[in-house]
RNA sequence: GGGGUCUUAGCUCAGCUGGGAGAGCAUCUGCCUUACAAGCAGAGGGUCAUAGGUUCGAGCCCUAUAGGCCCCACCA
């Protein structure tokens, strides 16, 4: 039954091959069942917009790890996937196509346009989908969702309704982020800031004297950034306790240009320290002036449009753009002599995130969610525990914006997206909220009503995510048994966005939590560090990487020597050593399916140490894995299972062994040399398999019959049988002594064909009787020609080299090549490492406090540390005096 | 202005609730040893940013300082 495989593990073919055997025998698949245990997962949804790039193979390789990790422990797990309209960058994206197209979305009307989003979504909408599949992931694609689906527009329609009727959801005239380009508004949360250099104008308006006319001599001198927003001035502030300009309290004065006289107001906005502690005020254009507007009762004047050129309020700068009509205003005041100055200054400008646009404030009236009270049972979930964010100091930026949190603008002035269901009576005016469109005004009767032609912000959908995709609003099956769901995986930048709309919407619906953990992850970076962008072309194709490299290396790469929440560098040396990794874990079992016979498991008495000591290995390594797993940390995980495979196991263990296969005819050794390599290969696939799901399969497959696929075998677990830590301790002696004796021969240049005897000299029979059992493999691993056990130094030459070990000396005669002052010389060495150690050993046990506080097993551990370098010391000592 | 985070081997990073530091890559030296040269064996390399403190004991906890990065706020 020894097969051939190909000698580097090639991943094409294969990949696809077991990703369609899966689909296949349904295992993604999750059904409700009360009788099991369920674990869930909700993909973040992508963008139908969006192509995958290194932030999803991310985000979805930790999902998949965590779902085939569950599904092999038993659980039912569930990982729902599905995709998000992402409203405003689908609408951009289709407006562009239709640009290019020579057709302006305005021309071609909502319906068409609708129509061609739908189309679009048809073609492209199944992109990323078909690309996560490539990496392996492990969704219930039988469950696939869409967020503009019939059930999840049902859910929003009656979300909308619902906080309407409790007056969460409320319409006003507030100052809200408008984006000139898209033509819409946006909420606060998609206003990003960026650094600018711009200009301190310095300008003077007259003040009005005692006969209601512009003063010559009299100014207030103010700085602004925006001269243009003047047109809309319709105050001047001062601090109300400051001296300077206590006098003029109650006076006016001339809005030059336009010539409109606004009064001075003192409000504790404004900050006496800066610039000349007077500001100018632009209810209209800013969101300050807005707040001291509405506080002064100052009126508000629109002086743009909605593409930011100026309006008909701005009389004859009607029609600029907004930077034309800044320059002009600025000539036009210094023509008048008003402008006193101009300074450079960098300042802050808020830009929309998706087109980088310099956001306009403009009042409009939108729709708002009221955030106050509905934000409450998510601030406490978190302090209380019940919802776990990882790694735990997102708990502190979650909680700084919840703290700082104002009412959510949730209208959007575009097509695609789900329709506010509020409908206005042409006749009378009134507005009706409701899940169906009414056919009459229930205030007057007529039957001229128009729906509110906004739609609703992407995130407001995706908020309701966890449960909308389980069936809700219907009491479903689905619902009851996977709701609240596990965990959420995804990136710390959207924690705003989406986390935690996510959390108060599930309390607010549901009455529970949508998860019970959130794990984040960082950003995945350049080689530099830097963002991967379009704009900078630095962004690495994962298909690119699967292409090249297969999956396994991507994900591999991907999880490893990284913590929660922390950003990443991605490189090919990384995943080249991934490859070299899944190319290790192929030969590895190259080499057993090689030497492969029938095999049965072993009577205990028929494993011999280094058997014992492989198992007992593998089983503390079981126990250890699956707790980093539950805790998250995947990391640490993958790389302890990297670790024990390529070290122990093959490095070693597979050296050890091969002396049995080759040159013994014991069957019953053989016997437990077989079943112990391909008990432990397969274990390790196991604990392997959720980071590299397609190798492992491969194997798994090609090693045995009895399971038709890894993917839902049973994770390994701990078990008591398996600890042999005796023999664990024997090995490591055994291997220490190997080390000890390569470490010899290269430092004396012996050949390494040249074989030599190895005298091992020890008074502890247990040492004597492991090396005994251990002897084949020992001179193997040692170069040794034979290998002579023995209780003294009888009859070995006196100029042999000695290697010092814990319990034993070994002495390798070497007569030619032995330098005699160079062998005193590294025993001297060894003997200053040793009385360090002894120093800081004895320090600790001579510690009063340290006896007192230690924990009783650190004690011991110390003690026995101690009693080993002490028999070390001993033996250094003792060849020393006999080679002086 | 508020908050977070980082500084560990030449480079990129791990290091779980404090018990004398690890990986990958790179470097140097040997090996084509019948699973694997995408490999094997060996080696060098770190006062864990700096200064204090807590502790029997600090890379890990506390304080301050220096430098880097990020988020929020948005002083006109």
């Amino acid at each position: 039954m020894s097969r051939e495989l190909a000698k580097t593990y090639d991943p094409k073919g294969i990949e696809d091959r077991l990703y369609q055997k899966w689909l296949d025998g349904k295992y993604f698949h999750a059904k409700a069942d009360p009788s099991r245990k369920p674990f869930t997962i909700v993909i973040p949804p992508p963008n139908i917009t969006g192509q995958l790039h290194m932030g999803h193979a991310l985000d979805n390789t930790m999902q998949d790890i965590l779902i085939r990790f569950k599904r092999m422990q038993g659980y039912n797990a569930l990982w729902q996937p599905g995709t998000d309209h992402a409203s405003i960058a689908t609408e951009v994206k289709i407006t562009e196509t239709l640009k290019e197209e020579g057709v302006d979305k305005r021309d071609l009307g909502r319906e068409k346009f609708l129509e061609r989003a739908w189309e679009w979504k048809k073609e492209y909408g199944g992109r990323i989908i078909s690309q996560l599949k490539r990496l392996g992931s492990s969704c219930d694609w039988d469950r696939e969702r869409f967020t503009m689906d019939e059930g999840c527009n049902k859910a929003v329609t009656r979300v909308f309704v619902k906080m309407h009727e409790k007056g969460y959801i409320y319409k006003g005239s507030r100052i809200i982020n408008w984006c000139p380009v898209c033509n819409t508004s946006i909420s606060d949360a998609e206003v990003v800031y960026q650094e600018q250099a711009g200009h301190f104008w310095h300008i003077k308006y007259p003040l009005i004297d005692e006969n209601g006319n512009p003063s010559d001599t009299e100014f207030l001198t103010f700085a602004t950034t925006r001269p243009e927003t003047m047109l809309g001035d319709t105050a001047v502030a001062i601090h109300p306790e400051d001296e300077r300009y206590a006098h003029l309290i109650g006076r006016k004065v001339l809005l030059p240009i336009v010539n409109r006289v606004i009064p001075i107001v003192t409000d504790s906005y404004v900050d006496r320290e800066f610039g000349t502690g007077v500001v100018k005020i632009t209810p209209g254009h800013d969101p300050n002036d807005f707040e001291v507007g509405k506080r002064h009762n100052l009126p508000v004047l629109n002086i743009m449009n909605d593409n930011a050129t100026i309006n008909e309020n701005g009389g004859r700068f009607a029609g600029m753009d907004r930077y034309e009509a800044r320059e002009a205003i600025v000539e036009e005041l210094e023509r008048l002599g008003l402008l006193v100055k101009i300074e450079d200054h960098a300042h802050n400008v808020g830009t929309h995130d998706r087109c980088k646009t310099t956001i306009e404030p403009l009042v409009k009236e939108q729709w708002f969610v009221k955030m106050d009270e509905l934000i409450k049972p998510a601030r406490e979930a978190v302090e209380k525990g019940e919802i776990k964010l990882i790694p735990e100091r997102m708990d502190k930026i979650y909680f700084n914006w919840i703290d700082n949190i104002r009412d959510w603008c949730i209208s959007r002035q575009l097509w695609w997206g789900h329709r506010i269901p509020a409908y206005y009576c042409e006749d009378c005016k009134e507005m009706t909220v409701a899940e169906e469109a009414p056919k009459r005004c229930p205030k007057c009767g007529g039957t001229h009503l128009t729906q509110d032609p906004d739609t609703l912000d992407t995130w407001f959908s995706s908020a309701l995510w966890p449960f909308e995709t389980l069936g809700w609003p219907e009491d479903t099956e689905d619902l009851k048994y996977f709701y609240p769901t596990d965990v959420l995986v995804t990136g710390y930048d959207i924690i705003f966005f989406w986390v935690i709309r996510m959390i108060f919407s599930g309390y607010e619906h549901m009455g529970e939590k949508p998860f019970h953990t959130v794990l984040f992850h960082g950003l995945v970076r350049d080689e530099q560090g830097r963002k991967m962008s379009k704009s900078l072309g630095n962004g690495i194709d994962p298909l690119e990487v699967i292409d090249r490299y297969g999956a396994d290396a991507l994900r591999l790469t991907l999880i490893t020597g990284n913590a929660p929440g922390n950003d990443m560098r991605f490189y090919y040396e990384r995943v080249e050593n991934s490859r070299n990794f899944a190319n290790k874990v192929w030969n590895a079992s190259r080499f057993i399916m090689m030497n492969m016979k029938e095999v049965s498991e072993p009577e205990a008495a028929s494993l011999q140490p280094a058997d014992k000591w492989i198992l007992s290995k593998l089983n503390t390594l079981v126990r250890d894995v699956t707790d980093n797993m539950e805790h998250f940390e995947l990391g640490i995980a993958v790389q302890k299972v990297y670790d024990f495979i390529w070290d122990e196991f093959c490095d070693w263990y597979i050296e050890m062994v091969k002396p049995r296969l080759y040159n013994s005819d014991d069957a019953e050794s053989q016997n437990a040399a077989l079943w112990t390599l391909r008990t432990t290969l397969i274990d390790a696939l196991k604990l392997l398999h959720p980071y590299m799901p397609f190798i492992t399969e491969e194997i798994f497959c090609n090693l045995q019959t009895a399971e038709e696929t890894i993917m839902v075998s049973r994770f390994p677990e701990y078990r008591q049988d398996r600890s042999f830590p005796g023999e664990e301790r024997d090995i490591e002696i055994i291997k220490e002594a190997v080390r000890g004796i390569r470490n010899i021969r290269t430092e004396m240049n012996v050949a390494p064909g040249r074989k030599a005897c190895v005298y091992v000299v020890s008074g502890d029979e247990g040492i004597i009787g492991s090396f005994s059992e251990g002897r084949l493999f020992f001179a193997s691993l040692a170069g040794a020609s034979d290998v002579i056990l023995q209780g003294d130094k009888e009859g070995i030459d006196q100029d042999a080299v000695s290697v010092v070990i814990p319990g034993a000396t070994l002495y390798i005669p070497f007569a030619e090549l032995v330098d005699i002052a160079q062998e005193v010389e590294r025993l001297t060495k060894e003997r200053k490492r040793l009385e360090g150690e002894l120093a800081r050993v004895n320090g600790m046990l001579s510690n009063e406090k340290f006896l007192a506080k230690a924990p009783e097993a650190k004690v011991k551990e110390e003690r026995e540390k101690l009693e080993k370098y002490r028999q070390m010391m001993e033996q250094v000592e003792a060849r020393l005096a006999q080679l002086s």
